[in-house]
DNA sequence: CTGAAAGCGCTAACAT
DNA sequence: ATGTTAGCGCTTTCAG
């Protein structure tokens, strides 16, 4: 083992006490004693023993951030910022793969990471309001981004609806009528893609347009092959699209690409928009146009939210938080006046 | 807290020890011992609490996969990969953001995280052989991808050169002659780009083509905005390129962007090479020819090398291994045969 | 095969 | 302002 607070209590002719007390700062220390007591510190190279604190505490200083997939790079975009906020908070952050698998969300949900971490940050995908109610662990979680609502945990997300009738509403003012949604999931279980669905026909509706169904196109998860085996079904209709709202950047991408294999000029045959606001889109050819949520806010703040819980402050403010997005036009709908 | 092994121990009525017995399965234990713990576990809902297992075993399960950038498609892939092998051996990885920074390198080294981490994986990029010679941290290391060679730590990586060399050989073999190389960078610091101009400068010479280091283009990173900027200025030459490979994928699809919007084909005008096979390419408007590493193979072994050597294991073979790569003909280099 | 007990390094309550 | 000490939950000798 390495050099302890004994040895350095030895060394610097104090207290265990004190001497943890001048790492802490929890008390105060004589200026002298201060001193001596830094010195051995530095002669020493101690550092504290964090397995020997946490036991102490009762905490592990480890928070979990549980998304669907590393590999996106929109929750790579988001772990970033979110390791870095929990780091400047002394927390270490690891990150969970739930591989948008219903048993592996649930396992995290129940504790199955119980004795490691202090708090989890959960991107639900697979599971719903009754999984989450049923909850019996009792370390603070906090929900990003996704579909379960009106459960009593910090909850951060855009307004979905709002979001894609955003999108919708800018395909209709460049002149769609024929507007596809890729993304839509059997089963009303995933509501996120449930609620993109439903802003798609708010939108619609808001602007006269019918609602096709055979233009809201099915996928069994949102990547970029997903959602080029879905542009291509779309294409394959009698009167295909002549514009396509995917899911995420990802599947719009997958769109852009079948588009492309196709011969489809985008946007002047098909228009086309994404939501993340991925870097990927802005070097696409043609760039994305997409919907960008504010991934900076949604980290921190499930960072922030997650951690005072867990040490207890008292939280004021609404549960759930609904961040900003914003609309960024690029070639894939036209430039402005285009 | 919880509940302890104390709980386990009085329901079941044995001793602390042979509650830890049956848990670990250290020592054999009665058969109906075992059953009534294992029922009074059950019951209670036992499970370790791990910080006074790392206090007293001396470690903390945790290991570290340090790299320049999360975001990067590549690292993410590694990562995920990486993350699912440590936890099937009993480990938890936590990512730690190196941002490129030469500081942050070195503390790592040094050993800042000493007491979180029982090991770590490195990403080098601003540090060299130096550097990783006079670290005194005790903690396993293993170095990925890059740059550091003939250091007593296991390391593992791609043939560097070899790759580059391919990747040209791939462009003279559809019959380019002018061959830029994008991502070099100023001083012999880094060596895995310097690394791949050597093999770039073989594989011309190889091929009886001049060196031309105007061809060559620096970069201050290795990001999509960097090719775009690079692949203009090449484009502003006197006698622009007819073939690019760039540092890595993200580079080249950054040159693809640059190409797409000074009205340049690809490959007709301009053929693109990249490095790393990220999903991104797959998917790009043409799809991207690349060298493509084994990041499975990679993200293993790097894991199973370094938890062997802190379980202390003694590891057989050669501290250096090369992994496999191989070159992936797509759409920006021309289909075979084309 | 099982039990008793020491002690990993630290923090916090209690003394002084 | 500083010191003393109990004990967090676990693993691991050492005894039996």
């Amino acid at each position: 083992m390495g050099v302890s607070l004994k040895d350095i209590a030895e060394r610097a002719g104090v207290s265990l006490a004190t001497v943890s007390n001048v790492v802490n700062g929890y008390r105060p220390v004589g200026e002298r004693t201060r001193q001596r007591v830094q010195q051995a510190v530095d002669e020493l190279g101690y550092s504290p023993n964090l397995s020997a604190r946490h036991l102490r505490r009762g905490r592990t200083g480890l928070i979990a951030l549980a998304i669907p997939e590393l590999n996106n790079p929109y929750f790579a975009e988001l772990a970033e910022i979110a390791i870095t906020e929990a780091a400047g908070l002394g927390y270490t952050l690891v990150m969970e793969n739930t591989a948008a698998d219903r048993g592996a969300e649930l396992a995290l949900l129940g504790g199955s990471r119980r004795n490691t971490i202090d708090g989890l940050i959960l991107s639900p995908v697979r599971i719903g309001r009754q999984e989450v109610l049923s909850r019996t662990a009792d370390t603070p979680l906090v929900l990003i981004g996704e579909g379960v609502y009106d459960v009593p945990h910090d909850h951060i997300a855009i307004d979905n609806v709002a979001a894609s009738h955003a999108a919708i509403q800018h395909l209709v003012a460049i002149g769609r009528h024929r507007i596809a949604f890729i993304g839509a999931t059997p089963g009303g279980d995933r509501q996120s893609a449930h609620l993109r669905v439903r802003g798609y026909r708010e939108a619609l509706a808001a602007a006269g347009l019918p609602y096709r169904s055979r233009l809201v196109a099915r996928t069994d998860a949102f990547g970029r092959l997903d959602g080029k085996r879905a542009m291509r079904d779309l294409l394959a209709l009698g009167d295909p699209p002549d514009a396509v709202f995917g899911y995420n950047d990802l599947v719009a991408i997958g769109a852009l690409r079948a588009l492309a294999e196709a011969g489809h000029r985008v946007p002047e045959d098909v228009a086309v928009v994404g939501i993340d606001d991925i870097e990927e889109g802005r070097f696409s050819t043609p760039t994305l146009t997409t919907i960008a949520p504010d991934k900076g806010e949604i980290a921190r703040l499930a960072v922030r939210r997650l951690i005072a819980r867990i040490e207890g402050a008292e939280v004021a403010g609404p549960l759930t938080v609904q961040t900003p997005f914003r609309l960024i036009r690029r070639e894939s709908t036209g430039t402005p006046g285009g």
